[in-house]
DNA sequence: GAGTGGTCTAGACCACACT
DNA sequence: GTGTGGTCTAGACCACTCC
């Protein structure tokens, strides 16, 4: 592989100068093989040594790219044992994209999960639009509740492409146990590696109001999460209602 | 400079190696300098090759220390010009820590400022702990409005070490414009690095329904934020009081 | 001991900004 | 042109894990 340089000016490329440094590059052909699933979740990749060797390049230049994606959480490092392919099922990152905290005990203890609906549906429009979709494509819609200490906490509104969660059905959820997103990566090769999140407070419905045990017009906290995998691909919607009465939700400004 | 080595078995060390890797010796060093105010905010630091010789390590080490104080945003840098000591002044990252964000339009136009209230007062215990000083210590206490669009929406109440912040007055804060943070890097010498949020849904009560022109009992989002220094000493206190019903909070998750 | 990631060095060259 | 940060290389040695 060879260093990328600017296009001759002669050359017929009106915009993108398409340019990127080497360990870029590498980079990226490292996560399109992720993304084929060359290697599963929890798995080692090749040493830094024989990715040098395959792609034609020093050893330094594979490990700055293999740097940003532990940075941004793709892989994980381990010295002395190699580099593994990052997932949801370990137990040290469970919950990562997690941020609810109890006002007492920093370390929350096992939540308890009630699935309450799994249906197959047509996306409206709202949803197809965040999920890049067409309106009225095969959608999956999860609603759960997750307890802490025996009292409804979170209520989670779920929805999923059809054509990435072929079969997924209530038994299977209630099958797995741990975070979904540690079984959408076993079961479907899906791997969630980030996500936006926009926040409200809202008052309780009658039916969420409940639901989560409180009174109707309770203030609740309304996160509303896009999930993506490889590429910037959005593929899961989900909108929780979290009682911030004994919890809150923790944020790190850098 | 040399690296320091695990200690010797022999050597009576019976805890704490205090091992380190050289770059992050070299890291301690530049932030220790930059905690003295030897450089000021926006002014830039020597040159990697400068500060390899003064340290009398390679260049690439320099270079690792100081990737390290660009990914914590200690540090901006700049291709062909230099290193420059990160400031809450500049255009592109005012409002850093602010992440409230309009349904429409990405891109927040200016915010309305106005100030309430400043007074100085003794901190009550619960602060007191947060700021790490004693209940009783000299604090000051800031309120104030943001606007958007000529209505208001965020109400601040905002808590700071008296002995770090020594003449601060109302006067002196209306004269300044542009974020707070900003003003307390020029005036006090005082850098926020980093920020810890705790984030619940509140009803309004009737002083701050009155002040954010809402019914009383309306869901807000209250954000209280312990901002810190260098060396993690928290510095600030504040509770924002944010309405939500044409504007969220935003957060990414990694 | 062999293999892996982690640190450190020295030197070459590129891209960018100022003058 | 000079000086800055940015990329790339090659090689040495260290720290950790497993056999």
């Amino acid at each position: 592989m060879r260093q990328m340089s600017a296009p001759a000016p002669s050359a017929a490329s009106p915009a993108a100068p398409a340019f990127s440094p080497l360990y870029q590059q590498i980079k990226s052909l490292i996560i399109q093989r992720l993304q084929a699933g060359e290697w599963k979740a929890g798995e080692a990749i090749p040493s830094e040594q024989e990715l040098a060797a395959r792609f034609g390049v020093s050893q330094g230049t594979v490990r700055k790219a293999i740097d940003e994606m532990a940075a941004e959480k793709l892989v994980v490092r381990r010295q002395g044992k190699g580099t593994f392919v990052a997932t949801h099922a370990e137990q040290e990152v469970r919950y990562r994209f997690l941020r609810l905290v109890p006002d007492e005990g920093e370390a929350e203890g096992k939540l308890g999960r009630q699935l309450l609906d799994c249906q197959r549906q047509r996306a409206p429009a709202w949803i197809a639009k965040q999920l890049q979709m067409r309106a009225g494509d095969a959608m999956i819609e999860v609603r759960r509740l997750l307890h802490s200490k025996g009292r409804p906490i979170v209520l989670d509104d779920i929805w999923l492409p059809g054509a990435l969660f072929k079969g997924l059905t209530l038994e299977k959820l209630e099958q797995h146990r741990g975070p979904f997103y540690g079984f959408f990566e076993a079961e479907y090769g899906v791997h969630m590696i980030r996500a936006e999140e926009k926040i409200r407070a809202v008052a309780a419905d009658t039916e969420s109001a409940a639901l989560l045990d409180v009174p109707v017009g309770t203030p609740l906290l309304s996160v509303e999460r896009l999930s993506f995998t490889y590429g910037d691909r959005p593929v899961e919607l989900r909108r929780g209602l979290y009682h911030t009465e004994a919890h809150y939700y923790r944020n790190e400004l850098n």
